[in-house]
DNA sequence: TATTTGTACTATGCTGAGTAGTACAATTAT
DNA sequence: ATAATTGTACTACTCAGCATAGTACAAATA
């Protein structure tokens, strides 16, 4: 279900926030299907399950899932309109990835423009 | 002719170094020209010294710029070739990553599609 | 000769990430 | 009812990376 990059700099909870954000915006997570539990998912990634856990509560924080005690958590509905959209997005950010790396355009100066379009 | 975001999770010493990068790569800095010694970018970032050699050794190692004892650091030459395509390359970027952000997509998946292109 | 500069160390503190363990309320299964 | 599952909330601990502080030395320059 999600891969993760141990050696990577970014953080575990990050890539699990990132993993999951993005089978929701792409609509392979549907709206109020369950995600695995912390617990299951933790142990599916060889990780903590605080570690899981700090990445649902950041994800509920930001409206992309709801948690029930008891029970688990799941896809807040009304992310659908969007998916198409940012289909396109990441389409076209892969291919102009791809050519600055062909070109030698060095990553971290990529990822500093992406920072620094975002961040004022 | 460099600025610093202190709390910004990227570390100074990799700040110094896509900020230099850049330069050099937009041709700012031209070359053999002469960066900022050692202890002067030091004093005038307001950090370790410690911090600025060590971008300027990764600095070295990765080919843009070299160093003599005694007198400094200097540009490399050959980096010419590459500034126009990189220019366009940055446009390129810049405009997406603008189209994103006004799209709701997420900063983080931008990032993550860029390190994903890159690193396989 | 004195100053500047790059370089190389060691030591220290700090912060964030991750792990380990425990506990409890709510829900579900038996 | 009872037990098991799940989300949640703690505390404590370890670890790595970053940054700082200080010192020292060789090479180049003033």
């Amino acid at each position: 279900m999600l891969s993760l990059d141990l050696q990577s700099r970014i953080p575990i909870f990050e890539q699990i926030k990132a993993g999951l954000s993005r089978l929701i915006y792409l609509g392979i997570l549907k709206s109020d299907e369950q995600l695995p539990t912390v617990r299951s998912l933790a142990t599916q990634l060889g990780v903590n399950p605080n570690t899981v856990q700090k990445a649902y509560q950041q994800l509920e924080a930001a409206g992309l899932i709801y948690s029930v005690t008891g029970r688990g958590n799941f896809v807040r509905s009304g992310n659908s309109q969007q998916v198409i959209q940012n289909e396109q997005i990441q389409k076209r950010l892969k291919e102009i990835a791809q050519e600055a790396k062909n070109a030698g355009f060095p990553e971290s100066m990529a990822i500093l423009l992406i920072r620094e379009v975002y961040n004022g």
